[in-house]
Order: C-alpha cells, then sequence, then structure tokens
DNA sequence: TATAAAATAGTAATCATTATCATTTTATAG
DNA sequence: CTATAAAATGATAATGATTACTATTTTATA
C-alpha cells in the first residue's frame, strides 16, 4: 500500500512548475532547499515509482542521464544536438504511425516513443555570430 | 587519419551477420572466440567509432545496455515489454513526421529517433498457453 | 627496415542508478 | 491519544555500463 510522504509531493511539485525536463541530479539540488537530508537514493525512488503510477515521465534520450517530466498531456520532445536541450513540441499526435508499424507486424504495436533531433533556437543564433 | 584493425573490421563483420541487434557483451563474447585476448574496451571503442563514421547504428532503447545494428538501410524498431527483444520493422518511412514537428518550432528538426513498443510474436503466445 | 601514428589489451576510474538496512514517518486501530 | 505495522527515508555500499589511461603492439608510409 502506498502511504504519503512530504518528499514524493515536493518532487512531484518541483516537477510542475518546471518546462525544462530536469535530471534527478537537478532535482536533487533542488529539493535539499526545503529537505536539507533527502538522500539521492529517495529522489530516484520516488521519480521511479511516480513514473510507474503515470504522474510523471521519465525521458530517456540515449546522451547523459534521465530527464523527467511532469507534464503528462500528450506531447513530443526535442533534443538539441549541440546542447542537448530538451524542448517541448507544439504538434499534432502522430498516433497514426503506430498502425503504419502495425501493419504486417506479427506482434501487437502498443505505443511509441519519438524524440526529434536538430539544433535549437539559441544554438542556431550562437553560430550565426561566430 | 583512421587506421585499418582486424579487430574492427571483425566487430562490423559480426554486425552485418546478425538482425537482433546485439549488445557490446554479445560482440565481445563472440568476437573472442577469434581474438580470445580482444578487450571489452576495444569493443566499445570500435562501436562508438563506427557509429562515428555512420557505418553502424548505436541503438539506446531506456532499458538495459545500448544495442547496436549493422544494418544502416532506413528502418524502425520494435521494442517487445516483456522480454526486451529488438524487432526491425518492415513499414514505409515517416519522414513527414519531421514537417509536422518543424511547424510552427524555431530550431531545425533533422531528424527523428522512433521506438515501437508492445509484445512480440513469441511472449504472446506464450501468455496464451499460461 | 625504420619510423610515427594509431590501435590494442589490460585495467582503473567514472557515471548513473539500484540495493541494503537501520531509523523515522505515516496510516490505522484500539 | 498511544500502540502497531507497513512504508518511506537517509546514508551508504554495490552494481552495471561505459569511458579513460597507459605501456605495448600493429599498421601505414618513407
Amino acid at each position: 500500500m502506498l502511504k504519503h510522504s512530504r518528499q514524493r509531493d515536493s518532487i512531484k511539485n518541483f516537477l510542475m512548475t518546471r518546462t525544462d525536463h530536469p535530471t534527478a541530479e537537478t532535482i536533487y539540488e533542488n529539493l535539499r532547499r526545503e529537505y536539507p537530508k533527502i538522500s539521492l537514493g529517495t529522489v530516484y525512488r520516488n521519480l521511479s515509482l511516480l513514473t510507474e503510477i503515470g504522474e510523471i515521465q521519465t525521458i530517456s534520450t540515449g546522451v547523459g542521464p534521465d530527464r523527467f517530466d511532469g507534464n503528462m498531456e500528450p506531447h513530443y520532445h526535442f533534443i538539441c544536438k549541440q546542447c542537448g536541450r530538451v524542448i517541448d513540441l507544439e504538434m499534432q499526435g502522430i498516433d497514426h504511425i503506430n498502425l503504419l508499424a502495425q501493419h504486417g507486424f506479427s506482434g501487437t504495436i502498443e505505443s511509441h516513443t519519438v524524440f526529434f533531433s536538430g539544433r535549437c533556437e539559441k544554438c542556431l543564433s550562437e553560430s550565426k555570430i561566430k
């Protein structure tokens, strides 16, 4: 049975205030202001738990540590090849790609994970300067 | 300047014979038959290098270690939620999603990474038995 | 064949994450 | 309220995957 925990609430609340998909380490550093004795293990444990119960999303980009997202509205992510920033994309849904994948495949297609990549606005403007 | 290496050739060749997207560890175990003294570091170093020069693909699924693919023809991957197997999908291209992502986004969308998931044929048939 | 650059094997180090466990917190019941 | 049991925590050790380091070997070229 799941019991209430102040630390878990705080992690969830922190994620709700951010749109930059912070890492466990960043979340830890920030929570320490409110809970100076919180441990990194507690942060990881709760991030896993919150992901399991569908309150947050874990984003494994394949580059660097995992990132976490408190926004559960369906949306897609962009990863900048230059600075690594993860940015929310405002685009229409592309669930139809599941049908394309299912066609001729003998397993069941239940979901998909998509990352777009390229260069973000900031990196583009900085490279123009140089 | 890039110099030739028997070990690198062997890694590349091994990947060309497989369609199951082996891990570095699996590649290492197999290469040891031909090169009993090969080190895991050499395997990782060459897998990174081969990926950099575009001869193979690194697949970071977010679950378990990275997997590697010697097939550079454009294609998509399915990851079984139950057994973790990575399977090639034979589906039409979905590059049009880049345009959808680009619409209203101020950076540049250059590419995308997509994984489909669900249950593979094998896991489906096994769960029927039980 | 000599030489320099690159690659290797062996191993240590690092990074991200998970596991362990004694102590504390939370929920529930008397 | 207090007692109790389950769950969560903090502190820390352990793990798994990958990268870094370095003396030695291999490769390409002169």
